[in-house]
DNA sequence: TCTCTAATTCACCAAACGGTGAATTATTCG
DNA sequence: CGAATAATTCACCGTTTGGTGAATTAGAGA
């Protein structure tokens, strides 16, 4: 019965002794866990078997659930500042740049979810976690600077409207994409459609686009300069 | 010690009996302890207490936990939707009544925290409560009516742009609003400051507004149509 | 004043949950 | 091979939680 000898032809394959693997399983079933249930509601024996690993090996690698949790969102905020380290704003023309950083946002908001979960259960906490993570502040996205580099180029060029500021904007596309997502099933039950069909993605990141542009792109008819 | 005289100095007040206070009670703590714990780490006995109400009479009026968070539920959407009943878009002019529209989510979001949340909770949830509730559904803001109207009218008057989705538009409206307010943790604590100062909130405002006028005023350079 | 009933409280439960001390086994290294 | 240690499992606990059956009490109506 407690499966010691393996001569039943049963699932409990004997389990080859691997920390770093471990982990590795116990961090990705964690993520998949806070992001479908959120920090309380997650559950630490479910995390366990969805990581095929006995609950207590959980304690062994991480001293409590809100470490546990910390180490999901730092791993997730690593994922997405490696993800911008890509997109090079720095090279092509600000219009464009600007473009491409509206598309990288909806795509990986799109494609990692859990992301968007988590950062929903990190603000219902006041984020308590993040705060006490050095690692994630200082991660502080080099993007903005990059972003700022770039109005300030469009600006010069006549191409942006002037006098927007980075943070804003950053937030303004991410939230774009952000509510849209992460508020798909109330939206979708009210106006009683999918959102989420391929056709409906592209409408949304196509409106995105428009909306974000119409925004940066100078009037002609104020070139460099804005009345307040 | 049971507090049936009260001869001590005690806070036990005699509660007089009212149906009707008493599920008003409830439902106000409810909404207050649902928003700040979402639905998994919302507490009945907290929301007892926060009522002054004994447990079991929560299960009174409220069959279970599930219908109560759809009480609450129903209760600030038909909240949103009353505010936004006193909004006249009709009369003011096109682009002045989305300006209006704006500063509306804006204000209404800044003062119902709990709304946010509860949609926060609700999504985690995949709207299980809001699908089983005919009254929400059928609450369907006519707003989105009234907005196309309103777009339609600055379409032929030439101060809109043209081909604007009512929808869409809508919930960017709200996504602006949305992710700065409900994200407002992460966010301060990544950037390094507090995004609730009178000055900071003065401050996006104006950027949202800024944001959707830029979309939704037609450009002089084409005035009715829009290459693609 | 006396019922009768609606409103409210009391005492309690079974299940679930985060967490732990101690035992056990696979692996590495000499 | 044999010990030492790192990785993993086992059995268990105290507390909390949503929920309930039965008793109690305040107030309305006769």
């Amino acid at each position: 019965m407690t499966a010691r000898t393996a001569h039943t032809a049963q699932i409990v394959e004997i389990r080859s002794r691997d920390a770093d693997r471990s982990r590795e399983e116990i961090l990705r079933a964690a993520m998949t866990e806070f992001a479908d249930h959120g920090f309380g509601g997650a559950r630490i024996e479910a995390i366990a078997e969805r990581a095929g690993v006995n609950k207590k090996l959980i304690y062994y690698y991480y001293a409590a659930k809100d470490e546990l949790f910390l180490a999901v969102l730092e791993q997730s905020y690593a994922d997405i500042r490696a993800a911008e380290h890509e997109l090079h704003l720095e090279t092509s023309d600000p219009i464009e740049a600007i473009r491409s950083l509206v598309g990288f946002t909806w795509r990986h908001y799109l494609a990692h979810p859990e992301f968007l979960a988590l950062l929903n259960s990190e603000n219902m906490h006041r984020a308590g976690h993040l705060k006490r993570s050095a690692r994630i502040r200082q991660m502080n996205s080099p993007l903005i600077e990059v972003l700022a580099g770039v109005l300030k180029r469009g600006e010069e060029s006549g191409e942006l409207r002037s006098g927007i500021d980075a943070m804003q904007l950053y937030i303004s596309i991410a939230g774009l994409a952000y509510f849209y997502l992460s508020n798909k099933h109330t939206l979708g039950a009210i106006f009683g459609r999918d959102l989420m069909t391929p056709a409906a993605r592209e409408e949304r990141l196509a409106h995105m686009c428009d909306v974000i542009l119409g925004y940066v792109v100078a009037r002609p008819s104020s070139p460099t300069r804005r009345h307040r």
